[in-house]
DNA sequence: CAATCTGGTAAACTACCTTGACGAACGAAG
DNA sequence: CTTCGTTCGTCAAGGTAGTTTACCAGATTG
């Protein structure tokens, strides 16, 4: 009985769940109460890797972890509805740049200062020390699980 | 310009993306070499909310935080590996009892053991103090987005 | 008993990712 | 200069996990 009392009480994975839900959510709330309807949860995770200088997809795609096939529907998508525009690589032909239009730095900025109101409600409730720490842990548990897994 | 460097040194939302991630495919991993081949992601999620007398469908999906459409998909296809089957509920003709096969036990079991591994591999490599600080400033942190969101 | 609520399903759609196959261009080596 | 392996990006197809909309049937209550 103390067994499964115990896997409950001290099992992390649905607290990371339920983290990772709000934080998703409370992205697209905000955003969404900014005047950007159309952003999917994706397109926020892809804005803080681009910068004003531009970059390619496959660096983008290494950047997020994903292959650059996944990038480069959400690179068209983003076009579409305006957010970035695509410029040949004057060094390589066969490259791309993907750049910011000027509505996409308009939802870069909107999604940066979320992230940093993000950050002082964190503070705000914990603490500035055990939200670093919380950064912190959740990497080394990261790392931890993936240790386990290819061993 | 320390700004940006903050943000990025504090901003937790990679790392929770990568402690997920890493919880995920560890689940999957482990399950693999269990001879779970055929289990998606979403299976391991619903395990733990399935007990040996069965649950509702309904019941599942509130636990669950989804729609009870996506828990009768879901539900469906546990079914035709095998791993559940659903029986009516005696007490509502409406109703169906969702009840773990034989072989969904074992997946059950085998789940719960990853778990319990993960937790292990957590503990030991930060201790037990701070794994519970950790799920406990989750939840926390989680609490604290809602509420931003909603508000 | 009629109205309404609840349990479940069906179909279509969205979002996000994968694998596999491919053409075109780059870089180095012969 | 040509050949060869690699890299850049894309097309096509498919898988996973959900959603919304619409609906039926059984249960509950005024």
């Amino acid at each position: 009985m103390s067994n499964s009392k115990k896997e409950k009480e001290d099992n992390f994975a649905p607290a990371l769940a339920a983290a990772g839900r709000a934080l998703i959510a409370t992205m697209m709330a905000k955003l969404a109460s900014c005047g950007f309807t159309d952003v999917t949860p994706a397109f926020s995770s892809l804005m803080p890797l681009l910068d004003a200088t531009g970059a390619r997809p496959s660096t983008l795609a290494q950047r997020a972890g994903i292959t650059k096939q996944a990038i480069s529907q959400l690179v068209r998508e983003l076009e579409t509805r305006g957010y970035v525009e695509q410029v040949p690589d004057s060094t390589d032909t066969r490259a791309k740049i993907v750049r910011l239009t000027k509505r996409g730095v308009a939802l870069h900025a909107a999604a940066a200062e979320v992230r940093l109101e993000m950050q002082s409600v964190a503070v705000a409730k914990l603490g500035k020390a055990r939200v670093s720490r919380l950064r912190r842990d959740l990497l080394e548990l990261a790392a931890a699980l993936e240790e386990m897994r290819t061993r």
